[in-house]
DNA sequence: CACAACTAGTTGTCTATACCAGTTTATAAG
DNA sequence: CTTATAAACTGGTATAGACAACTAGTTGTG
């Protein structure tokens, strides 16, 4: 039970620390609940004031991994929940995973320049060209969504229409390689409003959820901006919670 | 642009200049992007250690209040997003990271037999017994949602009402040893029926957010099944996504 | 004018020490 | 044996100071 502390190292003493107790947590060394060494033995064994030990301590308090108990000790947590990494699906492959046929219908392919919302989620400078898409889109015959689309046109120039109707992200990752990395996503429970409750098929009002995703690129662009509103009576967004 | 800090107070002096900056924030005095006092100003003007200080500014910078730059200063954050979104699970955590007070009301507590949708939803036999809780959960004093907690009592056999009441999480997790391994969770749109509505303060038939959670432990046996109804006008669900 | 050097200001890391506040265990008193 | 007390642990708070790394502006030099 031990790990190497290098006080010449261009790395930080405390960061040492830290990944040595993290590793010994990972490799099951330390079990969850099981106490760890204290604070001033730790001192000891490497040489090193508390302050810096206490500071690696910390930020594994901070990140869940390690719980602090006055008068006892520190010890390994039992795991915290977090979201899953399968999230980042398609309505397509979502649909299929349903056993549903998804299709969808273009509304509309246009260039606008920015808002100042846009350009925010987006992060790029007000009224630089977007292309706007807006397209329903439909399960088993069953119109379940209406979707808006925000794209920088500098990232897809040539990007047409008929190509935007097929597959968009196939056409994203694999005509220009960019490569998706994660996407922050919120949900929220509204009400329909008109225009979106003739284009779903219901009642103005009706319960929907709204959906905003802002999708980013492993540069660290954002990609895209999508505000989608899903029928509340025929949708249930699903999603498995794991621990880290 | 002031606050005291008490040397003899029984509250520790970081505590009081961390809630002593929050206030300036909260209060607009500190608008968002602004630079605050320097730690080493900090420390004249309190007379205080810089550790101290330092103290008060990491847990800040720890819950996305403030932004350090090294070389240049200790911002105001611009807002949530700024934050990373894991591990957000637990409501109070959750309203914790929203710059939240979270509170809760234990509004019943008692033992029923298992309906054939909870048996199932649990994976135990029918007329099994079950502890049932439901709850409201308040954030800065506003109901934020309503929530019906169901247990299989073979689980935790002795769990009291007064338990309960504090951190159910910890009493399982620390107590009982039980760690929770992942959760399902699914999300929809619905409208407040009558009961939500009057718990929730909020009109009926106005939009709500309906989340249910199995959570599981390692066992892979169900620990609970949770029902949970957010106002719509007053809580929006985010989560980020990876790429798996 | 361009550029390097300097300087003052910031946060980042680290030391060494001290005492306070809970918890457990050993020890002495009854 | 039981009970109180003391000692020896644990983490929590706080001090005072030092030097490093980084930023931004100023100043001096070519």
């Amino acid at each position: 039970m031990l790990f190497e502390v290098d006080k010449d190292s261009l790395l930080p003493i405390y960061f040492q620390i830290e990944e040595g107790l993290k590793s010994l947590i990972s490799s099951g060394e330390l079990q969850p609940g099981e106490m760890i060494p204290s604070e001033r033995e730790l001192c000891d064994r490497y040489d090193v004031s508390r302050m810096t030990v206490r500071q690696a301590i910390n930020n594994l308090v901070n990140d869940g991994f390690l719980i602090r108990k006055r008068g006892k000790g520190t010890f390994v947590g039992m795991g915290k929940i977090e979201q899953g990494l399968k999230g980042l699906t398609s309505f397509t492959e979502d649909m299929k995973a349903r056993g549903m046929n998804p299709t969808s219908i273009l509304l509309d392919f246009r260039e606008i320049k920015a808002t100042a919302a846009l350009s925010a989620k987006l992060q790029i400078h007000e009224n630089e060209w977007l292309i706007e898409m807006q397209r329903i889109r439909i399960a088993d015959d069953i119109p379940m969504a209406y979707e808006s689309v925000y794209l920088p046109k500098e990232l897809v120039p040539e990007l047409t229409k008929e190509i935007a109707s097929q597959s968009l992200y196939d056409y994203i990752e694999k005509e220009k390689k960019l490569a998706i990395a994660h996407a922050d996503q919120s949900l929220e429970a509204s009400v329909a409003k008109q225009k979106e409750a003739e284009i779903l098929q219901i009642d103005e009002g009706a319960p929907v959820l709204a959906i905003e995703r802002t999708t980013f690129l492993t540069t660290g662009k954002p990609l895209e901006f999508v505000r989608s509103i899903y029928r509340g009576d025929r949708y249930k967004f699903k999603i498995e919670l794991v621990r880290s």
